[in-house]
DNA sequence: ATCTAAGCGTGACACATGTCATGGAAGCAT
DNA sequence: ATGCTTCCATGACATGTGTCACGCTTAGAT
């Protein structure tokens, strides 16, 4: 089989890098086993939608390859991206869990390889393994906790710049590398697209790098972002 | 015992009215008193926390009876109201779950009882109960869902007055007594505490309920609260 | 009844940011 | 190279709302 990306589908969860860091990391054999019995491979083009917001829960979503956009939309078509889902995560969990309608979409921003595992299946599969049952809390947990975090930006912030320099930073933290210059990162997000995130408008993003970069906070270069002065960035946050 | 506002405290859950309601409605016999056996009842007088905001987490708290505030603070000292937790509500579930910091403060609003686990408690009481550990699952799904809402409330509204629409539109579905004047309720918070809700200020809340009060959409009599024209609220939300 | 503090109402004003508009830059297919 | 589309930059302008200031009302204590 060959996929758009050069994307190679990993058939066997045991096998699969994410195993150890991933979200069903270190389960029993018999548990793993279980899983693998349930599950449905399928790989999706860039735009897929996995579920969008309202839908009754099919089941979850377990993200092995690519990245996902998880995005909230008011009724008047206002748009608020959650975040951008990385392998290894478990979407739809708390919808199908809790048997409530999703509550947001999820959207390949690339080609990506998804495990499904339907809803009654996973129940079964929760019910029968309580260690199973206890990383599905765990995780819920930290998906709660990440919320929180996103309240916090967006509920104690005092202008769009401070909520802009909280993303930057958190993006240093995650997936940035060190360099003689400063932080290097790749933004693979459109301004449109970090103005959804952050709750704001396209050319509000648009003027505050320019700010930024007339201050020489971030040097930017295509779409290469280097953040030459991390404390400046602090310093705008009082979160 | 005596405590302030006639409080009795609940000795026994079995025999607790949330028992059908609450959290850990409907577990086995066994898990019941598995569960009385590591609970420690505590009343606590108005005004006391039962946790910070960056405490790593010591257990669970069950309110039993009275209100508790949920609120996060920015380093700058401004507040947001998360939540006002009911009685049924676990606090403290996914910090100590995930065995990550308490993402919130929790400070009772009046005189409250609550039962208290302790964190190596209440984990293993999981581990040995995986019907507990589901329900601790559905209700960590259930509060992420609601941290969801409060997302979309921060993150989609374009107004103060859309917030706090929705926040009133919330309240009348939870707590509203119907009236042939409209959907009456107490409103049992400060215009200050309402702004932190909604992340915005205290004279912004008083103008909005002036103007609310204007049109004729809600009527204010003391902390009564009637909201005459419902239609009205929905139409100012675009969430 | 009187005092006191907390809570509320409202005006004035600055300012960040949404919106509209217009043009340039960059990527991509043909 | 040429055209096309998407993305970005920036100015102009209106406006919602945070902040400061001040006085009034209400509730609770003595």
């Amino acid at each position: 089989m060959r996929f758009p990306n050069g994307l190679q589908p990993n058939e066997n969860c045991q096998d699969c890098a994410l195993h150890s860091a991933g979200f069903f990391c270190h389960l029993s054999q018999e548990a793993m086993q279980a899983l693998e019995s349930i599950k449905l491979t399928n790989v999706y083009p860039k735009g897929a939608v996995l579920f969008f917001e309202g839908q009754s829960p099919r089941g979850v979503y377990m993200l092995c390859q690519g990245r996902v956009k998880l995005s909230i939309c008011s009724a008047d078509g206002k748009m608020l991206i959650l975040r951008i889902a990385a392998p290894g995560e478990m979407l739809g969990l708390s919808a199908t869990v809790s048997d409530l309608l999703y509550k947001a979409t999820a959207e390949t921003l690339e080609t990506c390889q998804v495990n499904y595992i339907k809803k009654d299946d996973f129940l079964r599969f929760l019910r029968e393994h309580g260690e199973a049952c206890f990383r599905v809390a765990q995780h819920l947990s930290q998906n709660y906790q990440t919320a929180y975090v996103q309240i916090r930006s967006l509920g104690l912030s005092h202008s769009a710049l401070e909520k802009l320099a909280r993303l930057l930073l958190d993006w240093c933290q995650g997936r940035g590398t060190g360099t003689e210059q400063g932080i290097r990162l790749k933004l693979g997000l459109t301004h449109e697209e970090i103005a959804r995130m952050i709750g704001t408008s396209r050319e509000t993003v648009s003027r505050l790098f320019s700010e930024l970069k007339s201050r020489e906070t971030i040097h930017l270069k295509g779409s290469t972002l280097i953040v030459r002065d991390t404390a400046a960035l602090e310093a705008m946050t009082s979160i």
